[in-house]
DNA sequence: ACAAAAGTGTTAGACATACACCCATGA
DNA sequence: TCATGGGTGTATGTCTAACACTTTTGT
């Protein structure tokens, strides 16, 4: 033990201006559910490297930003949106993962309802869709890939202990619409009334006295969240 | 919506070399289990800013070296071990963290028995202490409160759901040690009968058919866990 | 009257919790 | 024989999973 210690100038360099840095760039998972599919907004790159090939949104960070800061803007610019359910998911580092130099990037994911972005009104719309997860194109620009499915999997971790669902969901909806969007993102049905007890007795939902009447069957009651606030339950 | 959308250079620039970059470090939190209590790994500061003050051990990370490979670099320096459980935590980087200048830390946890590393032999050792996470001085260097409050918290969480609390124990263990770590680091008492029939449910932990002697009281088995590797479960 | 989605209860099994006594050993 | 930590089983309550019919509406 021991045998390669190396004595080193503490924590850091007295002087950060010597070093040579990487840079730091946010990449944005920014999930909604449309047409009964789990989607993410993937942008066509136009330029080298991986011209052509599709990519998470992302940007470098600016020297006077933080990294949420960083998150927001690219969020802000690709949909318009601000106020909406973010959350820090991991930082990829890997040295060969941008050819250009060393990037570093932290991810962030977002979740909107779908109707409350339009992308074809968005100034690069010809470069911006949105792809169901489901079927990603075989390769994504840099390890997006790997980002794009490491968020899909806490997504699909932690609706089953908290609410942050109702990123994805309308203020209102019926309990039919929630039930479709567990549904979807957990790629497996679900029995309607055992859904219902669990969301009731975790009172994470509320009805607000507003019907829903649509079709020619019974109209729905409209539920909406208790709390804005991210709940952790479990 | 929309009103303020950015046209913005894709991505990121085409040459990264004109931006200012802020530096990224990595911080390391080492946590064992010691004398009753979960410990980690302090360095008292030699300089300003803080000096005097306790920190977190980190370092900037080179421009040739990968986010895990700078985590496990910086583990070994002041521990001299390698073969640890490691793992991303989370990525500060608020503008004001460090009066230097921007840097970006990367936050990693690691868990070590506490017998294979004797910190008096460490070349700074004057410098670098074991302390136990309930007895945290009042004021860490820079976020780094935050940031061992973080860990403590996410180790917490998840030797709820892994076996990850392997990385504390040493290679073969009385149920009796494994529970008292359990404990520790739930801060609360656990039933014996209970917590056998749960460990072993899980098939987590197996009997090495050795027995552990000592004090003038009934032998105890010798258990293992299973893997070494990382298992969730639930 | 029928089609379509909304809404509702009960039962069985799995899992978690609470709890107390005997066992093997060294001194 | 006694003190010490090791080791074991049962009963109760709670949560989860499986399952089918009635209600309300529009046409």
């Amino acid at each position: 033990m021991n045998t390669k210690i190396i004595h080193e100038a503490q924590n850091s360099p007295r002087d950060l201006s010597v070093i040579e840095k990487p840079a730091v760039s946010v990449s944005l998972l920014i999930f909604s559910i449309n047409k009964g599919k789990l989607e993410v907004i993937l942008i066509k790159r136009i330029r080298q490297p991986f011209e052509g090939f599709w990519s998470v949104p992302g940007d470098i960070i600016s020297i006077e930003e933080s990294l949420e800061e960083a998150a927001l803007r690219v969020l802000h610019e690709k949909t318009g949106i601000s106020d909406v359910y973010l959350e820090q998911l991991y930082t990829f580092g890997d040295l060969k993962r941008d050819s250009r130099g060393r990037v570093i990037t932290i991810a962030y994911f977002a979740l909107i309802p779908h109707n409350s972005v339009d992308l074809t009104k968005a100034p690069d719309a010809l470069h911006a869709r949105w792809t169901p997860v489901l079927n990603l194109p075989k390769e994504l620009a840099f390890d997006h890939k790997k980002i794009v499915e490491y968020g899909s999997k806490r997504l699909k971790n932690k609706i089953g202990y908290s609410n942050i669902v109702q990123g994805l969901v309308p203020g209102k909806f019926r309990f039919s619409e929630l039930q479709k969007i567990y549904e979807i993102i957990l790629g497996e049905k679900l029995d309607k009334r055992n859904f219902r007890k669990k969301m009731t007795s975790l009172d994470i939902v509320r009805d607000t006295g507003e019907m829903y009447r649509e079709g020619k069957h019974r109209p729905a009651k409209l539920y909406r969240f208790t709390t804005k606030n991210l709940v952790i339950y479990d």
